[in-house]
DNA sequence: CGTGTGATTGACGCCTGTCAACGTCTGTGG
DNA sequence: CCACAGACGTTGACAGGCGTCAATCACACG
């Protein structure tokens, strides 16, 4: 599944890393760091870490996007969040000494470069901007997750199905055709919503009946932006 | 609503601080706590700070409960979580730079120390102890918070609320008769579980017809906490 | 061309939210 | 001491949202 990549990106030429955790690290740290890392290349369906395994590192992606989710009982999944360029994953479970609260798994062919817990760790205690960062990110991932609980409680299906097109549109953007950037299965989206494939369909018809949305197999464009704010936030 | 309390109980002599994230704190650390700290007292129904409002400290909980909840569009509630004796709140919002995501609410009457955000942060940076433990802490309730999303996602009312009454019997213990020592109102019991006053209600009976469970008003004993282990686990 | 995966549509029925009415209890004011 | 208001709890009726099952279609791939 896993293959690694003899052409390790250099975090000196990463274009994200200014924009990642990592832009508080010293020079040195940035050296030991791309020292001590490794990178690897996965392709759609390959799984980055298991849901239950202890994380022996965290990673960042340096191209790609993956999803994030928990299993229930009956195999059904939940997306708990999406991930992209820069985003640094895995490092919940390294701090916190607990075991993987989610499988990560990757969407589209993405590479990553793996960080091992102990050079990790050892950055978290010896630069006090970077611990404060990450302290800065869990907490950030907190907030969201707990409006996330919110609109699972009190959101129907249909206004959560809204949300979630605007928080796609917002995180990944569209291309020049003003279509969805990120191309997921009906089976994803429901995945996401926390609902049935089968109501994620009438839904999306719903909606492109209504013209807010243009659909074409699994590109969404979305027409009427503010018509589904509305329905998300119940008028 | 809020009184500040004359006698401010020191942090030497809390029985709780070896218990919380202040246990690592030096004692230099601890006397300029103490010098820097207030102490106020707060009844049911009182709010201590409101959700959207930025943080300006955080609290410790001497003595009490209190719930932390969001409000959605219409008004109504989900409480996100509990908080007791020696627990932290409001460092969220304090370390992430953002307005809190929660109101938090007493249940019963509750004492708390107030850090102000200033001191706090500065514990943060300066001891590395201190900040690996927020660190922890703040991702711990990240898997707890990610764990509610899957329940809420992919559990009906009726296994929620049997997940709900284990985590209370969890989290609060019960008295000498066997009787949870929490004591919460239908419309608290279905503002955690996020669903309808009268389903709660409804699911009780339901539950203590099954004897599963007594009622007597608030007063909710576990007869058979297997069974409801069981039920909230889809089996 | 057969197979498999994903998308779609229809039928059906249960779960659960909503509305309304009523019972219970407590505290307050006359 | 009683009447009353108000908060909380309970029960019944009802309908609509949404999950499930099954059948069919579309499309890619070996």
């Amino acid at each position: 599944m896993k293959r690694t990549n003899l052409e390790i990106p250099s975090c000196n030429d990463c274009r994200q890393v200014h924009h990642t955790v990592f832009k508080h690290l010293t020079q040195d740290e940035l050296d030991t760091l791309n020292f001590e890392k490794g990178c690897n290349h996965y392709k759609r369906g390959n799984i980055i870490f298991h849901e239950g395994n202890k994380g022996n590192g965290v990673y960042c992606i340096y191209e790609g996007i993956l999803k994030l989710y928990k299993t229930g009982i009956d195999g059904r999944k939940q997306i708990i969040r999406f991930a992209q360029k820069g985003s640094l994953i895995g490092f919940r479970s390294v701090l916190s000494n607990e075991s993987a609260c989610t499988t990560a798994e990757a969407l589209n062919d993405i590479s990553l470069c793996f960080i091992p817990a102990k050079t990790f760790v050892a950055l978290v205690q010896n630069n006090r901007n970077f611990s404060m960062n990450l302290i800065q990110l869990s907490c950030k991932e907190l907030g969201i997750a707990n409006r996330f609980i919110l609109d699972m409680a009190q959101k129907n299906v249909r206004e959560r199905l809204a949300e979630v097109l605007l928080l796609l549109n917002e995180t990944f953007g569209k291309d020049e055709n003003n279509i969805l950037k990120i191309s997921l299965t009906r089976v994803e989206i429901a995945n996401i919503v926390g609902t049935a494939t089968e109501s994620v369909i009438r839904l999306l018809s719903e909606f492109k009946k209504d013209k807010l949305i243009e659909l074409n197999g699994r590109n969404i464009k979305i027409l009427r932006e503010k018509e589904l704010e509305r329905i998300s936030d119940v008028y």
